[in-house]
DNA sequence: CTGAAAGCGCTTACAG
DNA sequence: CTGAAAGCGCTTACAG
């Protein structure tokens, strides 16, 4: 039988409440009553029991972490273990444990919050999502329940959020092009449900506004972000006669399956059309050409993640807090023209 | 304040029992009161404490997962999240909870596992490992608590555990490269800390045996199998003055590595030098030449691990079980000679 | 410095 | 079919 705080006590010759506060570090407790419990505790291999202090204490010291969409897909993606790993470690520096849900559908999704977070099981919630309109924040803010968004989400005063600055990392890296003489830049992989590509466009104008060159809504291909292929993609964009000499992908793996369609094509990179991705994935780095890409450092975003969740958990709700993680530029073989 | 099932029995003007018996869905309740008291429970949006229940009820719906080494390069390879998707998907099929660990040191790794497991917080254990002399696996057959390790241990007969079968794959695709002619195969990124690695070497002694090739030991290239660069490890092995005309990896990201290197020896792959790896990761379609791997279904292994681990639980440790998931070989450009 | 008692929010034999 | 009571294993004012 697992062995509890009473036989402590009562091997240990003192109160359960005794053995309490020995555990709990109290300070007025006598040196040598607390060896004598700390042995016999040592002897019986005793562990207090994490569910029964929590109940007693009201504090688990457990956060939940919601990952998007269906399970299925939800690590599909190399940058959400990153993000992963931050709040992990962060995580772990305050003592906490995570717990992760795992949903197959939006309705089981706003289960799994409600009982997150009803269920006293968990002190806060990090959702990793971007949606524009994310019907988990929307449950969220019903809930009046701690808890911050990876992404920066639609409603963005009124939650603590943490992200890139999307908008401007996408600026510089449109840029980098324009800066070499390209003036017809497509981008792929918009898609209007994102807030994250909704940010990159948004830079991507920007830039070209400066550059006086007009946008043009066809060098736009929208597509799923992180679901489509960039094959399909690029396909698409030379269906429409459009044949730029740049393209921004809004995440590397479609843009290796744009340079797959384009060395298909029989279309050199950088050659005659430089190509650059977001994200920098591990094998960006040893692709052939190697990729120029965007480190969003996600380990990052998640570390922020948690530090914004902890602030807004002892705070009380009183106050919202965003943190902007730094991107930067990462300029490799696929975007520079050759000398 | 938080709603409880009093509050609930007070204005349903029922006892706690009752309450507490609908939630259970317990059938000996009359349809009228379990109605009444649903209606209550709505409006009052009442929801049951977790902690509490599980205090009661000694029993959590909650796993841990341990994931190997430091935390911070826990989720590196992009395997982990695999299998950690196939967890949670069968996880949340049963209405389990997955705590995930998050160790930095080996130290750590034990406590956390003595917390989970003695503090009742966890009803089993994943271990998310393949060391030949696992520490905590060690800790884990000491505490005699339900668990599962992913990757075939040393102790493998005493131990619940899933893993591919690495021996066999490794012989397929050792006999893929001689059934094309080749004689000198090298092996990259083999580490007797590691059972993948040994159990893949393993297949491909035999293969070579089969084909009457001498063993040759300096055409194997240890490493630390993820860490190291396949960079490095081919750059070793060309120092030692081999030059194969196949090499494995045991990964991919360490064949990404090596073919890089050939590259730049201006070795042309599959042309001089075929390539493999294994692990199959996302990218090796696109890259150029697409390479040869081994899917090894990382999301089956986690499925299974969840349910190995069920059984353990439910059957009380007297059972020990094993589950081989098969791996295909994917093959690709990089291991076929030109026509 | 230490103990007795009440309480955290549930569940579940036992009795009716 | 339903309730009163005890219990799950802790913590923490309160009293001394």
């Amino acid at each position: 039988m697992k062995v509890t705080i009473n036989d402590v006590a009562k091997i240990a010759n003192v109160s359960p409440s005794t053995v309490s506060r020995v555990i709990a570090g109290n300070p007025r407790i006598s040196e040598e009553t607390r060896e004598k419990v700390l042995k016999i505790m040592k002897e019986l291999n005793y562990y207090p029991n994490i569910i029964a202090r929590s109940l007693a204490n009201k504090s688990t010291k457990i956060i939940g972490v919601i990952v998007p969409g269906t399970t299925e897909k939800a690590f599909q993606h190399p940058f959400l273990p990153e993000i992963l790993r931050g709040i992990a470690s962060a995580a772990s520096k305050n003592k906490y444990k995570i717990l992760i849900s795992s949903a197959t559908s939006i309705k089981e999704e706003k289960e799994t919050i409600d009982e997150l977070a009803n269920g006293a099981i968990t002190e806060g919630i990090i959702l990793l999502t971007s949606r524009v309109k994310d019907p988990c924040i929307q449950e969220m803010m019903k809930l009046r329940f701690p808890f911050v968004v990876v992404g920066r989400p639609s409603q963005e005063d009124k939650i603590n959020w943490v992200d890139n600055n999307n908008s401007s990392i996408s600026y510089e890296l449109t840029r980098h092009f324009l800066d070499q003489g390209h003036k017809e830049i497509a981008f792929l992989g918009f898609s209007k449900e994102y807030m994250v590509t909704v940010d990159r466009l948004e830079g991507y104008k920007k830039a070209l506004e400066e550059y006086n060159i007009k946008f043009d809504s066809k060098l736009v291909v929208e597509g799923e972000f992180i679901d489509d292929t960039g094959y399909s993609l690029a396909k698409k964009l030379f269906e429409r006669g459009k044949k730029p000499s740049a393209i921004i992908a809004c995440d590397d793996l479609l843009a290796f399956g744009v340079i797959k369609y384009l060395n298909e094509k029989g279309i050199k990179v950088p050659q005659d059309i430089a190509v650059a991705g977001f994200n920098n994935v591990p094998l960006s780095d040893y692709f052939v050409p190697s990729l120029t890409s965007v480190e969003v450092n996600a380990f990052n975003l998640g570390y922020q993640a948690f530090q914004l969740l902890m602030n807004s958990i002892s705070s009380n709700l009183t106050s919202i807090n965003r943190s902007i993680v730094s991107a930067e530029l990462i300029i490799r073989e696929s975007s520079l023209k050759k000398k």
